[in-house]
DNA sequence: TTCCAGGCAATAC
DNA sequence: GTATTGCATGGA
């Protein structure tokens, strides 16, 4: 089921070749360069609960205004920081996460962990598999809101099921490539944004035939 | 005007 | 331990 909801949602949209870096989509194998491993860290932490639209006015900020590395964005006073992310919301809780990922971030640049991204003050499971799978290609599948919503509706999640018990059926489903994890949470954002809205569009939707709702 | 968007930590019960 | 609340902007 998992797995044929994938190829559902690969033929209807295509590969999407995430994560967006600079400003467009950069196919993930090609991100390994430091400056587009911390510009995927900071955007996983900007778009906690805020639309990409938002994130991308924030990183641009940052882009125009200096060089998008850890020693560039510490530079930067509390203020200045919290005014260049302004666009993407909470700027004054983002500016302390991001201060505090950047801490990790200077002594474990070449070898982060999950566990250790988790203890990271702002840093909670899904940013912390984002930054492990879109930065760094390391097997970790991410769990959000739009994962949740369609597992529930299509049928096989169940609400109270906690982060982990989530992405554990996925891992298990699926065969252990980080290219895999990759287009599959970049396919179920894409169809959130076309049919599977908070409230959904159903009309036209590829996984009508498996899918348990009836609209 | 109200609702929503690629969460997380702090607080309340 | 689980449920609720605060954080904030911009677009539909």
């Amino acid at each position: 089921m998992i797995y044929e909801i994938y190829s559902l949602l690969l033929n209807r949209y295509g590969p999407q070749g995430w994560w967006p870096v600079g400003g467009r989509y950069f196919p993930n194998k090609y991100v390994r360069e430091e400056r587009q491993i911390y510009e995927i860290c900071l955007g996983a932490i900007l778009t906690q609960n805020t639309s990409w639209k938002n994130v991308e006015k924030s990183l641009s900020n940052i882009r125009d205004n200096l060089d998008v590395s850890l020693e560039a964005v510490d530079s930067l006073s509390d203020t200045d920081l919290a005014e260049l992310i302004r666009p993407s919301g909470y700027f004054n809780q983002k500016t302390k996460k991001i201060r505090a990922f950047n801490a990790y971030f200077r002594k474990n640049r070449d070898k982060p962990s999950r566990d250790g991204l988790l203890g990271v003050w702002g840093v909670g499971p899904e940013t912390a598999d984002s930054i492990l799978l879109y930065g760094y290609g390391i097997l970790s599948f991410v769990v959000d809101t739009y994962t949740r919503r369609v597992g529930e509706r299509v049928g096989f999640l169940r609400r109270k099921m906690s982060y982990g018990q989530v992405r554990d059926i996925f891992e298990k489903e699926l065969p252990k490539d980080p290219d895999v994890y990759n287009e599959y949470h970049a396919l179920i954002v894409e169809h959130c944004k076309r049919h599977c809205m908070k409230t959904p569009r159903c009309t036209g939707c590829p996984l009508k035939r498996v899918c348990k709702m009836i609209f």
